[in-house]
DNA sequence: AGAAGATCGTTAGCTTGCTAATGAGACCGT
DNA sequence: ACGGTCTCATTAGCAAGCTAACGATCTTCT
């Protein structure tokens, strides 16, 4: 039996090599994903502002580096902001949106494959465990919001 | 909440992030631990064997050049087979043996923190969580070897 | 024996991530 | 107004992973 950080790697190997398969079919590669939502979300963000949004934590070097391959896919512009010489907002192009429901689609596809063999219970208890490690772990700051104690 | 393919990119990144300053603490870095890990069990292992062998899947390009990297930090040493003259067989150094002990407890430890929140019977349902997706995303050809039906 | 094919390690070139260093621009205090 | 500091994006350089192409060697078939 394997131990629990090698199942881990593995199991988030195999899904992030299907993710990019699937996002490969839209024009998208699975790097470029994050940056895709920052901006789906709220368009014209700048590099630091998806790095700080994403939904995942991911600096701002990475975010740059992204950007400039999906600028060359033709994915999103930068423009400088006019009234702040320091900052430059990145703006989907209409391919990028247009991918937006198709991968969301595929995305969810796949999360539901992967977790089909899975009972209700079984999910539960996933996102529970992986909730605590990751609250062990540091990433407490996330979105539950509920630290009261 | 979110969904589950992003609490598991989360919780692997925390935890290669982790693993990686641990050892490097030992002067071995976290891509280098599977090459490791295939060199403690049997030294002499060529990078195509160790590819095979390793407790991940991974490429012999992969190992190829996270040998050279191991080779220039003096944790082993490449040798022609001399029988067969394709062949390179790679061979740990006294260093790289030292730390086997020390690297082995720290990952265990690692693992230990990670899921420290967690019940016994949590920790069950992980693993058969992660198992059950590692087979329904064509793994399946693990270590267990029970597939009688 | 010699040509053709298979099997190796390696190299080339890419993506994705990181930290550290750079440089341009804004802001603040004097 | 101007010098220092702070805040951005970017660049440089590294690690780790991949696929595809390459070159050397071994095997096999005639």
């Amino acid at each position: 039996m394997d131990d629990f950080l090698t199942l881990l790697v593995r199991a988030h190997k195999l899904l992030q090599a299907a993710s990019d398969e699937a996002m490969s079919r839209h024009g998208v590669r699975i790097g470029q994903n994050l940056i895709l939502e920052a901006l789906w979300e709220t368009d014209g963000l700048t590099p630091g502002e998806v790095a700080s949004r994403a939904r995942l934590p991911i600096t701002t070097p990475t975010i740059v580096n992204t950007a400039t391959r999906m600028e060359a896919a033709g994915l999103l512009t930068r423009r400088r902001d006019p009234n702040d010489g320091r900052l430059v907002r990145l703006y989907l192009t209409d391919r990028a949106r247009a991918a937006r429901q198709p991968i969301k689609e595929a995305r969810r596809r796949l999360e539901e494959h992967a977790t089909a063999t899975l009972t209700d219970e079984e999910r539960d208890h996933l996102r529970t465990a992986l909730t605590k490690i990751l609250q062990q772990l540091g990433a407490g700051q996330a979105d539950s919001g509920g630290e009261h104690g």
